[in-house]
DNA sequence: ATTGTTTAATTGTCTATACAAATATACAAT
DNA sequence: ATTGTATATTTGTATAGACAATTAAACAAT
């Protein structure tokens, strides 16, 4: 029987749930007609109002639609078609670094399969992009790509929480929360800076010095790559040569930290800059203070950002497949909007060196 | 009377119709308690059901909701809050030139209103703008900002006439569509141009060269100042000194063309580059030629882009308020979504000229 | 002070019935 | 061949009435 007439469940309700297993199951194909409402009365027994009623949310609700005299028909892609093909990005600024790359990556992929991207630019902040959370949320996104913000764990989580309630899969990029395990897409920050440290290593430099920001996974990654190749080539890593930050980059107070550390350069023969940004500070300071790089002082970054090739420094430096991690977050996404929850996947990319000329070999080796 | 029982338009709509209406004049306002089904019975004497059809339409387009043992109350916004605040946002390649300081600048704006921004990148291919529309109007977006695609001015008006036709607004954002009127935020670049021009003039530079695309009102608007400059000076634009292209600006083919410009090197004394990074490859093939800049060659460019302000040839150029111009496109935009179309408007925001040291004066002046 | 019970108001669900409007189809008239 | 007309079918609009479920508020019991 369609309908329990002792169940406490409305009687249009138990309808309207029969209709829409018959649509999903197939038993009633797109265009296909439906039963008339004279004969729904005849199959269920209900009155017609009562059939009216479950039909018309059906309508409503984009299952089916109505022709008068003709009948009741199934839509095309039913209900499907109700559903939103947009995705939220949530991203520190457009403006800087690689985040540019990385949405285009994004949105190719993303508009490759039909889907359009929401830009959110949180800088960083907690309070942003809890709203910008909220506006998505309002907007019906389907999916969220999310660069963690240098909040703590617990409020990141909060915020993905709000999406995972909606049933709404996330997706985290380039940097990890910390103590959590969720599908993420990131390049492999440890191995990047074990690379070129012991490119540095190879080179002659045994007093190398590094400067980061360990606010986030990424950074921190980079830092214990540094210290491991270090290791491994049995030097001692120093913490004098770790010009450590733990707050977030801004371009004026790491000019002033600059001066600093370059201050100290009799102590290392070569520095690693946290991020490509932060090397072409250093290099600016170290003009200024009349420290010629790389004759003086080796200098190598990480990221390897777009206008780093047209840089007449030549920056040797780490590339990292920016793109590719737009695209791949895109792919992984999407498995999860079409393919629901599953267990987490993590996606690392691998990133390679690029040998420029801001590296030289120590000579007395 | 609320109800014209003769009318032939059905009774339910009738009094959907004299709700909305009352709730839209205030008259109902916002949590407001709404007569009950009883009460509404007696006020038009129609039946219950009638008056469910009427009030279940307008809990569905979201202007009422209703409480059991309470009544039936006025939405907070009022099927505003079903009104989307999403803009689309059609720009060329979000990683190329200005285009993140741009979108930064519509976003803020667009945050501050609480509208989101849907980023779609066209590569300025016609094809893929009009994929993105359809998107876009899928989407349901109230507004469009649009970079005109280097495709005729005939598509880029079939473009905007697909949003006209939906009642969605439209603002062009730097670029004109030659020959039409529409509401646009541009930069004096006539003005910008002629300044810059002067500018090298007074240096005593008179032999001028420059370089462009002319794909684009924007570029032509400059070579036009470029060249009003030298009038107004008594010197005749010389078109060997005018090195313009009318194709799309390609890193590569650019410097090809780089090499035949600066091998006339003899017949000038400065040069400008239509944009920045044209200058940039100007730069790096005149290291690579051995002309130093700018002991042996001036050069200029036009953008002020973010990362000019660090490259180490300190370019002297024209900024553009490439984040003020998102910022209006978007004010401009919200307009038209807040109070309907009206006359065109056209914001010309001012350039102003950054001098750093890519300009030496002539000696022999 | 908290918890349970009753009451009344209001919306929610459902039935039975009637006529209106639209429209595909068949057929007739021109 | 086109136009008009009738008909049957189906959804659309509308009514009257009944009972269910929910719940704010008042009241009672502990």
């Amino acid at each position: 029987m369609i309908i329990d007439r002792n169940s406490p469940i409305p009687q249009y309700f138990q309808l309207q749930s029969w209709l829409i297993e018959q649509i999903e199951q197939g038993l009633f194909k797109p265009h296909d007609k439906i039963p008339t409402e004279e004969e729904i009365t005849q199959l269920t027994g209900l009155a017609r109002a009562t059939i009216r009623q479950a039909i018309q949310n059906l309508v409503a609700m984009g299952y089916l639609y109505r022709k008068r005299r003709l009948g009741t028909f199934v839509l095309s892609q039913s209900a499907d078609a109700n559903k939103n093909t947009m995705v939220g990005v949530l991203v520190h600024d457009i403006r800087s670094g690689y985040a540019p790359e990385f949405m285009r990556g994004v949105g190719d992929e993303a508009a490759r399969h039909n889907f359009s991207i929401i830009l959110c630019n949180t800088d960083d902040l907690f309070s942003r992009a809890e709203f910008h959370a909220n506006q998505l949320i309002h907007h019906g996104v389907t999916g969220l790509i999310f660069m963690p913000t240098a909040a703590t764990p617990g409020k990141n989580l909060q915020l993905i929480e709000k999406f995972h309630q909606k049933n709404i899969p996330v997706v985290l990029a380039d940097r990890e929360i910390p103590g959590n395990v969720f599908d993420i897409v990131t390049t492999d920050n440890f191995q990047g800076a074990y690379d070129l440290t012991c490119f540095l290593l190879n080179k002659g430099h045994r007093r190398i010095a590094i400067t980061l920001s360990t606010l986030f996974s990424s950074e921190r990654a980079r830092l214990a790559g540094y210290k491991q190749a270090l290791i491994d080539h049995e030097i001692e890593p120093a913490s004098s040569l770790q010009f450590t930050i733990d707050e977030r980059f801004i371009e004026k107070q790491y000019e002033h930290y600059a001066k600093i550390i370059l201050a100290e350069r009799k102590n290392y023969t070569a520095i690693i800059a946290g991020n490509d940004p932060i090397a072409y500070i250093l290099y600016n300071t170290a003009m200024e203070m009349g420290i010629a790089i790389p004759d003086q002082l080796s200098l190598a970054g990480y990221d390897d950002l777009t206008f780093s090739s047209a840089h007449p420094m030549e920056l040797t430096t780490v590339h990292q497949p920016i793109y590719e991690m737009g695209q791949e977050s895109m792919k992984l996404l999407l498995q999860r909007i079409h393919n629901g929850a599953g267990a987490p996947q993590s996606i690392v990319l691998k990133s390679h060196l690029v040998e420029r000329r801001s590296v030289q070999p120590i000579k007395s080796i």
